[in-house]
DNA sequence: CTTTGGAACGATTTTGTATTTTGTTCAAAA
DNA sequence: TTTTGAACAAAATACAAAATCGTTCCAAAG
């Protein structure tokens, strides 16, 4: 189990490397030839490792989806901080992070895009990963008796709801200020 | 100052007639010969009430937005309600309204108008007045110590937060019913 | 048996160009 | 003061030709 197989190890260049060009160019603009060229390989032989573009680029979104997630679920973890600073450094790592991934970022956002319906899977598990990460540090709060929270599920989404408001500020100034007061307030 | 003039009447007629369109076929297919034959006129008779077809949109919009901020005003008014039932009747009403003035909620959001400036300018305008509403409610209910709320700026951003993040699943479901509950905790 | 890539195909996109529509101005009429 | 038709530049549209792209197939290389 610990030794790689080769051809995963090809998959999981040619995903890295298609990540960087998804970055760069988006995801139509990024053709099937530049991923190959990338990877010194002519473009069909991608098809060998993948059934075709989207493929491709739900294995990239998915990949970095799993890196926020891991990341997440490290802050969560952690002994030596309070349920609420666990919340705060939960949303202050989500924010800056979801925007440097930027592929999982505009999966999830981007109008031109909606139209996959694997997209729509992706905004669904996201959505339903996020509320249980919520939900778990609610509920450590609670049991700490720090919070006193009555209905754990309604406020998670609560605080998920306006994590999604947070975003179109976001984008236009880079105030983090007020993110940090509101989650005091919860 | 109770005799509206002739002129402003017509221009109020303009208005709503190019609202109609606006609304059917939104602004780029809306043209001005289309408000023109609906208001009987040549189009370039338009000219004389109007500078150019952006103040004509931009007329529509400002006229929906005193709509909706002189419903909200009505509710905020209210003497027969708590200050707990006001902001989530502000909360309801506001999402249920916002989308049937859909000139002033496409204006809001849409990406295609974003590139115009006094989209931005209403924008703006818009989060201003929204912020003193709910800093008016959660002030009042400071005072009658029904709230009690430390930083009354600072949650009032919170709410207008979560209204924004729940723009996007309202559009998907029709569930108003989540709302109710959240605006319960807060 | 695994991996690669050249050739080919249909579909979509892009490009160049001719044509029409649209926003706006203006002088004149009502 | 209010309305309009004529005129015009800029933008949108239409359409055919050419290029690009995703994908398949298959022979061949390792």
């Amino acid at each position: 189990m610990n030794k790689e197989k080769p051809k995963d190890i090809k998959v999981e260049k040619i995903i890295d490397l298609a990540a960087q060009l998804f970055r760069k160019f988006g995801y139509k603009k990024t053709t099937i030839d530049d991923i190959a060229m990338a990877a010194h390989k002519g473009k069909s032989s991608l098809y060998y490792y993948f059934k075709n573009k989207e493929e491709i680029f739900k294995a990239v979104v998915d990949k970095e989806a799993n890196i926020l997630a891991n990341e997440l679920k490290a802050i969560i973890d952690r002994k030596d901080i309070s349920p609420q600073e666990k919340l705060k450094q939960y949303v202050l790592h989500r924010m800056q992070r979801i925007q440097e991934l930027s592929n999982y970022y505009d999966a999830l956002k981007s109008e031109y895009l909606s139209h996959y319906e694997f997209i729509e899977q992706i905004r669904t598990k996201h959505d339903e990963t996020e509320l249980n990460f919520i939900i778990q540090i609610l509920d450590e709060g609670n049991k700490r008796n720090v919070f006193d929270i009555k209905d754990i599920y309604t406020t998670a989404y609560a605080v998920a709801m306006a994590m999604k408001g947070l975003e179109i500020p976001m984008f236009i100034k880079n105030e983090i200020e007020p993110t940090e007061e509101k989650i005091d307030y919860l």
